[in-house]
DNA sequence: CATACATTCCAACGAATGCTGGAATCATGG
DNA sequence: CCATGATTCCAGCATTCGTTGGAATGTATG
């Protein structure tokens, strides 16, 4: 923090900024936060981190100017700074899925072998859902839709998925979406309704990226 | 590293690409490089930093995919892995630009103060250089100038500039760049020209972009 | 084949980071 | 005003990171 030339202090601020996501568990807590506003009580239950933990983490994402806080109640909720937060992560992404020859097999073995078919473009779907041929399924848990989902999406969370096949109708694709490309859900529910005789597709990316792209988006009341 | 679901893992490998570049030598290191291929020994030079300690850095970045190595003789060259590297670092700089207060008084105080004029756009560069009513100027040492530069363009090194104004013809507009939007080369180069009456101009962004856009390029022979 | 040189590997130290448990702070509801 | 619940602050521990100096590797040159 400390330089007399500004050269090297503009390259300490990259690196606070890269430090910040230079931690797992740090990126979870990001990616959660890319979905919708949360309370650190969520982010906890959805992370698995201890409360001190995931509030020690939060601190240091909010110094490092990637999402901030604002208190409502006793909660106290955070969300992501900007819309230039879900580039960068995009951007990591992109290298860390390219570079680490590790990760193109975890990709290559736990993923695309579910999934043979390409995945739905946004365009496409923008197009299906503007002539109403499509059912849109979105299968994040309640609260996560609650938070912020596509326009005209039903939403069935993963497990209640078997038991609420009903209410979707056989004869029309469903397209299906939650988090992101990392995002199990997406496949396990293409996996499901496809056993079952559905036409299913998922959509590429996730609701994160749809939102960042601008694309108009829905919530339900709070 | 060791983890058995897969959405772990990949939290885990992102934060091995954002580890990379959580060092403020690191990011020297590798917008060196970005400009493009060095040898070790270059970056040495260029840095300040001991052999071992670059060596060590550039193994890291090496190690998660940022940059890649070759030998030639007894020199180990490096560059940058792809382009999306480039796209990398400029989503880094977009977030620490905006988010940290003190980066924005380092670059207002620093930069914006010397410069009042807009810097020129690509397509513009690309326009007036068409035309042919425009000097480029090309103000870094001259060994980054020999490993890439953009075409038509003169190199004089800042340091040489006051002797070598000879060079410039004074009745057209001199537009100068160097590394990228925070090398003070081409700020003072302008600042320096102005002061003799020239109409300078600098070019947003630097050689490293210009290449990461998939402009024309040219090298001098080796 | 031997030498010179560029680079990497190895060992070791101090500094910083991540995690945990307990105490303190702060806003709401009774 | 007190009690409650959510969040943050603080102290301590094990682990990792950054730097340095010296040794080893590997490639070109005489």
């Amino acid at each position: 923090m400390s330089s007399a030339n500004p050269k090297r202090a503009v390259f300490e601020q990259f690196a606070v900024v890269a430090q910040a996501l230079a931690n797992a568990h740090r990126v979870e807590l990001i990616e959660l936060v890319a979905q919708g506003e949360r309370s650190v009580e969520e982010l906890v239950r959805l992370s698995g981190l201890t409360v001190t933990n995931a509030s020690q983490h939060l601190q240091q994402l909010r110094r490092a100017g990637l999402v901030v806080a604002r208190r409502a109640g006793k909660h106290v909720l955070y969300r992501i700074a900007e819309r230039d937060v879900v580039d960068l992560l995009m951007a990591v992404r992109r290298t860390a899925e390219r570079g680490v020859a590790e990760i193109d097999k975890i990709v290559q073995s736990y993923f695309h072998a579910r999934d043979s078919l390409e995945p739905v473009s946004h365009d496409e779907l923008a197009a299906r859902l503007r002539d109403g041929v499509v059912t849109l399924l979105d299968v994040r848990p309640g609260e996560e839709f609650a938070a912020g989902h596509i326009p005209g999406a039903v939403n069935i969370p993963l497990d209640e998925l078997p038991r609420r096949l009903g209410e979707l109708p056989a004869d029309r694709t469903v397209i299906a979406y939650c988090r992101g490309p990392y995002c199990v859900f997406a496949f396990e529910a293409v996996a499901t309704l496809r056993a079952r005789g559905y036409d299913a597709r998922r959509l590429a990316d996730g609701y994160p990226q749809w939102w960042a792209a601008r694309r108009p988006v829905a919530a339900a009341v709070a």
